[in-house]
RNA sequence: GCGGGUAUAGUUCAACGGCAGAACGUCAGCCUUCCAAGCUGAAUAUGCGAGUUCGAUUCUCGUUACCCGCUCCA
């Protein structure tokens, strides 16, 4: 990228071609929502393929599976969803600070007084009564308490009530864990072997922002790798560097990438270690792919709850065990907004003329070629190639302007390859094929433009 | 959630308490034999809701969305 493009001019950009439009627009939008127009849904899925052809086809441990996005609500009990978050927060309304009510009360009473089960009215009557000020500020002016969950709560029936209360699962890893036994069985797989998964999650973030880098609808890639105890460290560095040799096949570029490690007191409940594999976008440095070693935590906490036995019998070794689970995953939409950013860039030509470039992998742009008439003269046979090569890969037909604009205009979404109808096609049965990158020209028979254009790709 | 800022066409910008303009883009026609050419024409905008006013895109309030900072992020 050759100017320090901003992310509002970049978010104008990929409206303005069709890749990313906000959410529900004409009501006004919906804080955080984005929808994926007729470019992006085609980036969308050719990076959600290109997940699933490296890290389930082409890996033999792998297998795949699509489990729902409602789950019986005892997955969540088990995995810790609903206990571990449901924090009581305050705010105090003079300075804006924020607190864990409990552990205000616990603070002002220097440890002697936990807030720990209590109900709200008992700690706001305390907070009343002992007139609690905030630290911060000093105010005594506090908000009501409100429990900050996490998931997003509906109802599995027409009629609401606690007892058929569901969440939308935040993760998909737990429609991994419950489906350990059933997978195995039937794919007969032994450890080590891993279960991807491509799905929806949803969270009801405090903060989202930043464009979809943090949306409260997202989609995850995840790949649960179960593996022998203690052998999980072995898996973690080799998943760390398979992840990140996948990056370098998206086309991010090497130099925004770098990994990082979690510190202990950072680590979440059921992680023994966790690297991030972090992207400079274009706030600064934020999480790309979380690659955690979770132990046997998971698959443990499901057989105490599910009351089944999710042990792994291995065959080799006579042992039975609980596997251990190393994960990457990795948010669809914050890979595309990686692989755009590192694909954007801004060429100046010879002729002082600026070009905009999506330098995306032909594997990753949305349109594979575009066929152009040179005329409008030559539209019909310049139709006739584009609905044949539609068969194969998707393309465009554009006639539009003139030649040098519909260049220009599949440089700017990606586009690797424009091929040229004129009027020499029509005696000589060739047409030009031009290159994205090096903007050089080829003439290629008709009859061989297919099979030249799918071996490029 | 708090504080600050912003909101006019697809985009970038004008203007004004009294008919809202331009450039680029888009579309149509003409032209055009390979890198955003030219000519002619067209469509498209004051985020939403109240209030003040004879009249509000302009002033006031509310609301929604976005941006920046703080806070938060199992």
């Amino acid at each position: 990228m050759k100017r320090n493009i901003t992310m509002e001019e970049f978010v104008a950009f990929l409206k303005h071609q069709g890749f990313v439009y906000q959410g529900s627009e004409i009501y006004g939008g919906l804080a955080n929502s984005w929808d994926y127009g007729p470019l992006g849904v085609e980036l969308k899925n050719n990076i959600k393929k290109l997940w699933w052809q490296k890290f389930v086809q082409e890996c033999p441990m792998n297998v795949g599976l699509d489990s729902s996005i409602i789950m019986n609500s005892n997955v969540w009990v088990a995995s810790g969803h609903i206990s571990g978050f449901s924090d009581p927060l305050i705010d105090c309304k003079k300075c804006g600070a924020r607190y864990r009510a409990d552990k205000l009360i616990e603070d002002a009473s220097h440890g002697e007084i936990t807030g720990d089960g209590w109900s709200n009215d008992q700690i706001m009557e305390y907070i009343e009564k002992h007139n609690l000020a905030c630290p911060e500020c000093g105010a005594h002016n506090f908000t009501d308490i409100r429990k900050f969950n996490l998931m997003f709560k509906t109802n599995q029936s027409v009629i609401e009530d606690v007892k058929n209360v569901v969440y939308l699962r935040p993760e998909t890893a737990q429609g991994i864990f419950v489906n350990f036994k059933n997978v195995q069985r039937t794919t007969r797989k032994k450890v080590p072997f891993g279960i991807g998964q491509i799905g929806k999650s949803f969270r009801n973030e405090i903060t989202p922002g930043n464009f979809i880098f943090r949306t409260r609808e997202f989609e995850q890639m995840e790949l649960e790798f179960f593996c022998k105890p203690n052998t999980d460290i072995e898996w973690f560095d080799y998943w760390k560097q398979f992840c990140l040799d996948f990056l370098d096949t998206c086309g991010l570029s090497k130099e925004r990438l770098r990994y990082r490690d979690h510190a202990p007191e950072e680590l979440s409940f059921y992680s023994k270690a966790t690297t991030d594999i972090e992207f400079e976008f274009f706030f600064g440095w934020g999480e790309l792919w979380g690659i955690a070693d979770r132990t046997d935590y998971d698959l443990s906490v499901h057989q105490k709850h599910s009351n089944q036995s999710l042990e792994y019998f291995d065959p080799e070794t006579n042992e039975k065990y609980i596997p251990y689970v190393v994960e990457p995953s990795v948010g669809v939409e914050r890979l595309l907004l990686s692989i755009l950013t590192s694909a954007y860039d801004e060429e100046e030509l010879p002729d002082g003329e600026i070009r905009t470039v999506l330098r995306l992998i032909p594997n990753l742009a949305p349109f594979k070629a575009a066929v152009l008439p040179l005329t409008n003269k030559l539209i019909e046979p310049a139709m006739e190639i584009h609905k044949n090569l539609c068969k194969f890969v998707n393309c465009e037909f554009d006639n539009s302007g003139n030649i040098g604009k519909r260049y220009r205009r599949q440089d700017a979404i990606g586009t690797p390859f424009c091929i040229t109808f004129d009027f020499d096609s029509l005696t000589d049965n060739c047409v030009t094929v031009r290159e994205r990158d090096s903007m050089e020209q080829e003439r290629i028979k008709i009859s061989e433009l297919e099979s030249y254009i799918i071996k490029k790709l």
